[in-house]
Parts: structure tokens; C-alpha cells; sequence
DNA sequence: CCTGCTATTGGACCTTGGGCCAATACACGG
DNA sequence: CCGTGTATTGGCCCAAGGTCCAATAGCAGG
């Protein structure tokens, strides 16, 4: 499938740390970036990742700490799966990461084996989400060109109203319904209305309501 | 909306402290029960509960642990939402129990209001899980009272195909399809094949392939 | 043996949906 | 002013869905 192996970003204020970290991953298979700070790595990628990836993070850091990388990381809707290490952890911290969606939170000394489980865990998260999320675009971008009359129509639509019905919320003739409805199977790239169906649930477009 | 509130389960082996947090939680208009350990609660309670509930575990207790409890309540299928508190826990402890799904893990001593918060915050999540269950359950009711054909007419119908092509499928008649397609609609008290999409999509109904 | 359920089919009739071609009105920008 | 895009409507025709009607065959249970 994929010819460029998953990215696996490293983010410790330890060089050494993360030059061991990074040899691991790459013994693994897999592409390890390293970063000195939080704030390093939001410069280098302020863009959530396109591609799967997963991140491994130090708690503890000058500057932000990695908690607040999270933080930034879930206000930028990035979808980037964090895995937390910590030397010297508190609970409260620990909750507050997986209450933010940490796959998990390793206290060092760790087992190797168990952080790239872990990573792995997230890299096979995060490949799901992306797919569900280019889905999801993907489905938005058609949406997009479809006129403000269409999209009224296509809400009807999607509830099995009849044509007829649909002419009288718009308080129009039943031909131009047809008209919009065929346009709107065209444009959606549906091939019936239970795909219609389908399509806009998946992007939470909800049917309209009888007035 | 409910005459009766909803109920917290507080499994604890120390006496004193199930009191207090009865009483707590009473002060807050909910209904506080108390057990004094993991296999008390399970055996008073062996079936998930149907009412909004949220369970207050200790993590150490004598016999099962509170992390096992939570366990056994995942295997049982049971929705209702577990805040653990603990004197002395570790971070790998939390980890897992917020992996299992907890609420949230509190240190003693930890503040009442907190605790109260995360008790709102799971009650909450358990409704609208319990409402998603019930809906789910109700579609599955009426999937259960449709034949094996008509099951087949179902996941042909939900596709988008033409009674034609269904009749192909099956190797019947198109007036057969029609026939199937209108009791189908009728079981699941459906009024069109929009709804029905929908409905099966609620409850993982796939459709059927293009042979 | 009769009854009821299921699957199946037939026909007649009306409603609805969809494709094709054409047309008007209105607003916006070159 | 003209071309483009949008919204709207019309007719014609055919395909498909829905609703009446009635009927046959297999099969399990009383």
C-alpha cells in the first residue's frame, strides 16, 4: 500500500532520550523525527499530519509541557494520537492526558516493547481516522456545490418525503423538486436515494422536519 | 421527566467511607447505595442496569479489585460508567482503568465537588448511552419478526436497488420484490426507504453486495 | 385432516419517479 | 448589452412503486 513507512514524531527536551527513542522506532520499520521542545515540533508541523502518524511525548518540558501540546494539538483538530512518558508522573496528570485521548501513559523505566505497542496502537487509531475523516471531506467537498434551493430539497429529500411534499414545504411546482433532486443525485454522486441517504448521515447532515 | 433519581453504586470496604459518600451523594438528590465490596455489588446486581446509574469504586478492596470489577462490568456489556477513587494508586492502575473506560480516577483526599462533577459527567454519558441502547434494541426487536427472505429483500432495498434487479438477485419475480419490500417496510414500521436506511445503519445492518 | 404461516405468483389500476427537450425570469460580472 | 449561472416551469413518455384483488404450494402444529 503505502510505500513511505508511518511517522512516529518524538518530542523530549532530552537529547538522549530522544536519539534512543528515535533508534527504536526505526529498528521498527518506522519514519522517528525528533524534537527538543513542544513548541519545536507545532512549528514544524502546524498543520494537523495527512499521512498516519503517531506522537511520543515527554510530560514534563520547558516551555509548554506535554499536556499543553495536547491541548494545542485538540483545539487544532488534529487527530494525531499522543503517547505519553513520563519520569516522574502524577495521577491527576495522567488523567488529564487519556481524559484528552492519550492512547497511553508509560512511566520510565519503560519496556521498550510496550511503547511500541503503544505507538502501534496509534498509528493503527489514527490510520482509521484519517480514512474516515478524507471520507468525510470528500462527501463535504460535494456538498459544497450544491445551490442553497438544492440543499433545502436534498434535507427533504433524505426523509422520504415525496416530490409532491417536498413542493409544497418550497411552495413550488412538483417538476422543479424533480429538477433539484436529480441535480442533487448528480452533483452528490449518489446513485440512489438510500446512498443519498447514507452519505449525508455520515457527514451528520440531518433530514428536515415537518412543519 | 424520571419520578425516581438516578442511582449511585458506592463500593467500598471501608465502612466510614461509604457513609460519608451516601450521605454526600444523597445531598445531592441522587439515590446512594452502598456495598462493601466488589462481589457484594456484583451479586446484588447481576444484570446491567436500565436506569441511569453510575458506579463509585474503590481501586484496593479485599477479593476482586476495583479494576476488576470495572472488568467484569465491561464482559457483562454494562454501560454504566465506573469513577474510581483510591488512597494510594499507581499510574499504571490509572492507565488501565481509564483505558477501560473510567470517568475519571481521584487521589484521596479529593475534593467533594469533584467528585460530585464526575458523577454528573457519567450519569450523563450513561442516559444517552442507555437511550442509544434502547432505540438500538427496539430496531433490533422488529428485525427479529422479519423472514429470512424479507431479511434478504431488506439488504437488497437499502442499496438502492430496483425491484428489477432485486428479482434478478433472488431469482424471483419483480411483483415477489414488491410484495417482500411492503412488509418489510410494514415490520420495521418504517413509512420509506430513507427511514429504513437509516434505521439499519443504526444497528450495523449492512447491505448487501452486487453479486 | 384442517389451520395458519410463509413464499410465491398473477393482474389491474393508479401514483410516483426520472429522462429528455425546451423555455422564462433574474441577478451578476465582463 | 451580453453571457453565465440559478431558479423556476412546462410537456411527453416510460419505468418503477404501491395498492387493491385473488390464488397456489409447502410445511408445521393442533
Amino acid at each position: 500500500m503505502s510505500l513511505t513507512p508511518p511517522t512516529v514524531f518524538i518530542v523530549d527536551d532530552d537529547a538522549s532520550i530522544c536519539r534512543s527513542l528515535a533508534r527504536l522506532v526505526r529498528q521498527a520499520g518506522l519514519d522517528g523525527r525528533t524534537y527538543p521542545s513542544a513548541e519545536a515540533f507545532l512549528e514544524a508541523h502546524p498543520a494537523p499530519p495527512s499521512r498516519p502518524a503517531c506522537l511520543v511525548v515527554d510530560l514534563q518540558m520547558p516551555g509548554l509541557s506535554g499536556l499543553e501540546l495536547q491541548q494545542r494539538l485538540l483545539e487544532s483538530h488534529s487527530s494525531c494520537p499522543v503517547v505519553f512518558i513520563s519520569g516522574n508522573g502524577d495521577i491527576p496528570s495522567t488523567v488529564r492526558a487519556m481524559r484528552q485521548g492519550a492512547v497511553t501513559f508509560l512511566t520510565k523505566p519503560f519496556d521498550n516493547d510496550d511503547l511500541l505497542r503503544a505507538i502501534g496502537e496509534g498509528l493503527e487509531k489514527h490510520r482509521a481516522t484519517l480514512a474516515a475523516g478524507q471520507q468525510v471531506s470528500s462527501i463535504r467537498e460535494r456538498m459544497k456545490t450544491l445551490t442553497e434551493r438544492e440543499l433545502e430539497v436534498m434535507s427533504w429529500v433524505i426523509t422520504g418525503a415525496l416530490n409532491k411534499q417536498v413542493a409544497a414545504e418550497l411552495n413550488v411546482v412538483e417538476k422543479t423538486v424533480k429538477v433539484h433532486r436529480a441535480r442533487v443525485l448528480e452533483k452528490m454522486q449518489a446513485q440512489s436515494v438510500a446512498e443519498l441517504v447514507r452519505l449525508c448521515a455520515l457527514v451528520g447532515f440531518a433530514a428536515a422536519e415537518p412543519s
